[in-house]
DNA sequence: CCGCGACTTGACCAACGGGTCAAGGCGCGC
DNA sequence: GCGCGCCTTGACCCGTTGGTCAAGTCGCGG
């Protein structure tokens, strides 16, 4: 009785073949997006038959599934490896910030299909997972920094998502073209625009 | 030798019916996204035959421009008409972003799937003629700024992308149930926090 | 050499969805 | 009553795509 792909495990060969496909499926997202592209176009790209998938993949949606999990595990150890424990949580939120800057730089074919999916439906389920763990553990810093006397006494759900918007609005930008800064000037300059803005803004009236 | 449906004219109730589905299709792109929007499914939502719907519309992806363009134009308009021509830049700037803030939150469907188009691919092109006339209208008014002295001298196409992702990123948080304010609480905070930043963030050392 | 497991192939299938169009209904003017 | 324009219908068409599976290849161990 053969196994399913989800629960084989594979040789090494079977794992850089598995990988290629992924590969394949990230830069063709990142293209034209999760619903234009087939199963067909991720095999030729990797330079597979197309029945291969299945071998690998239950469905076209596992491999997504998979994918993002894997990258979200990622982009959340390079944002804990970049804080300073012993730093005070403003600093944190810079350091955090200017991490998911450069984190995002250097996954930018991922990050450009990712952040465009519709907000509902099978895949949006996924995607929901991991943004509201970031979101609390943002807040969380927002409310240190506020016990500490860093930020005003603005509303820290709302200063948590001006950060983590600020991220993903700046990192589209550069994707697309509209900046002609290096990942570092840009992680810079996005770690000072948080900043100032946290320290700035005032509570509502 | 009847007219195809961009060039017909319609009467009163021909337009009721065009608008019906326009309204049917927003509402289907918000909660599905427009590739798994099918044109049954549009028909089905407005009370027509499927059939019907090429009387107005010659393709699927007519009536998302069509959409597009219209609602591009009436946001220009309200931001437009918020804006002081007497007040100094940095106030037009706020102003600007916290009529777009509510705007946004008026026609929440539209934008929760406009926001989320894949970067590549016909619709992208239409939505791109929008958001570089935007940028360059919200960078004259930095450029303005930098000038009085209002804000510091850092790059304003940086500065310029700060303003309009933190539009996008908190009416998303806010679509998107994260947020308990109302949309003027909404609009008065992301036009404190944009003015902040814009104050607060220094050059590029 | 044989059997087996790990792939690998590609023709095929069924469902799907954008678009087509002949036929029909309705209201209006002559 | 008739003709015409403006819709309106829904069966149909055809290309597309996710998934299926029988057949095949390769490498390894006995």
């Amino acid at each position: 009785m053969t196994t399913t792909p989800a629960g084989r495990r594979h040789t090494s060969q079977g794992e850089e073949r598995k990988q290629q496909l992924v590969d394949a499926a990230v830069a063709l997202f990142a293209e034209r997006g999760y619903a234009a592209t087939r199963i067909a176009d991720i095999c030729e790209r990797a330079g597979v038959a197309k029945g291969l998938y299945y071998w690998y993949f239950p469905t076209k949606h596992d491999l997504f599934v998979e994918l993002v999990r894997t990258m979200r595990r990622r982009f959340r150890q390079a944002q804990a490896a970049a804080m300073d424990p012993d730093a005070d949580p403003l600093t944190r939120l810079r350091q955090g910030t200017e991490a998911s800057v450069r984190f995002i730089g250097e996954h930018a074919a991922y990050f450009s299909f990712v952040e465009v999916e519709p907000t509902d439906g099978d895949r949006a389920a996924v995607l929901r997972e991991g943004s509201e763990v970031y979101l609390r553990d943002v807040r969380a810093l927002v409310d240190e920094a506020r016990r500490d006397g860093l930020v005003p006494d603005a509303d820290p759900t709302l200063m948590s998502i001006g950060v983590m918007g600020s991220v993903s609005s700046f990192t589209n930008a550069w994707r697309n073209g509209s900046l002609d800064v290096s990942a570092d000037e840009l992680a810079a300059f996005v770690g000072r625009w948080v900043e100032a803005a946290l320290t700035g803004t005032t509570a509502l009236r």
